[in-house]
DNA sequence: AATCTATATTTGATTATGCTCATATAGATT
DNA sequence: AATCTATATGAGCATAATCAAATATAGATT
């Protein structure tokens, strides 16, 4: 298990804040953080690992790509966190941006394969 | 009002949360704090001002002592920090001798004007 | 087996954090 | 006003965190 201060120093950085905010709302992998969070996919790697360290989050390969998603016994065994998740974090200006990418991402039908050179739009 | 990944980065700190723990219990002043912690007291006094920052406490002056106490009115407005700290850090280590000692002192009829020499007891 | 590609890791630069020692400051007490 | 003392702050150091660029790796596809 967790010590209880990993968990709050992996919550206590905003791009990290900007993942769990997005894959509370679906699985994601790598390259889709990257394209939505327009951050350097070394960069996201880096964050996802210290989440898993955290065990705040979970990680599944489908073939090419590895899909993180919320570790839902850890999540539930410290409520704290879903009530950041869902009521601190949600209406700073990170989020309300990083929402509205995903959105567009999700309403584009684009997927994983069309990411590597396209990006999300062509605005972005 | 304190952004919320202030408030988060101040609790991401086991000094940080230990003088909270201690503070949820009683007002305490910087050399109270310092000998129960067994903690340098200007790195004590660094900490407050983070907390203080992120305004997770107040201060008020008291003749020579300036009394440190919890800010009620963030904690409020932010409720998963109760939850830290009354359901996640109780059970930790450093929490426990914390509040071993804090139980020491209170038994101790001593107050700030027996502690610059003494420490709270020969023991300690 | 060879190739390809998504992700992880290494390296190195930059900045932030935590701590201690020494000193400054504020403001009570005399 | 002078002095005293609790607390705050400056300086310096060690360590950790963040990031980008380049490279390594794993493991799918062909």
């Amino acid at each position: 298990m967790a010590e209880i201060i990993n968990i709050i120093k992996a919550l206590a950085q905003e791009n990290r804040l900007r993942i769990l905010n997005l894959l509370k709302q679906q699985k994601l992998c790598v390259c889709e953080l990257q394209n939505i969070m327009e951050e350097k996919q070394s960069n996201i790697s880096r964050h996802l690992n210290v989440l898993k360290k955290a065990e705040l989050i979970k990680s599944e390969k489908e073939s090419f790509w590895i899909y993180y998603y919320l570790n839902e016994e850890t999540i539930n065994e410290h409520p704290f966190v879903s009530i950041i998740l869902t009521y601190e974090i949600g209406e700073t200006d990170f989020c309300q941006s990083d929402n509205e990418r995903l959105k567009i991402y999700q309403e584009s039908d684009l997927d994983c394969n069309d990411l590597k050179d396209s990006g999300i739009s062509p605005d972005i």
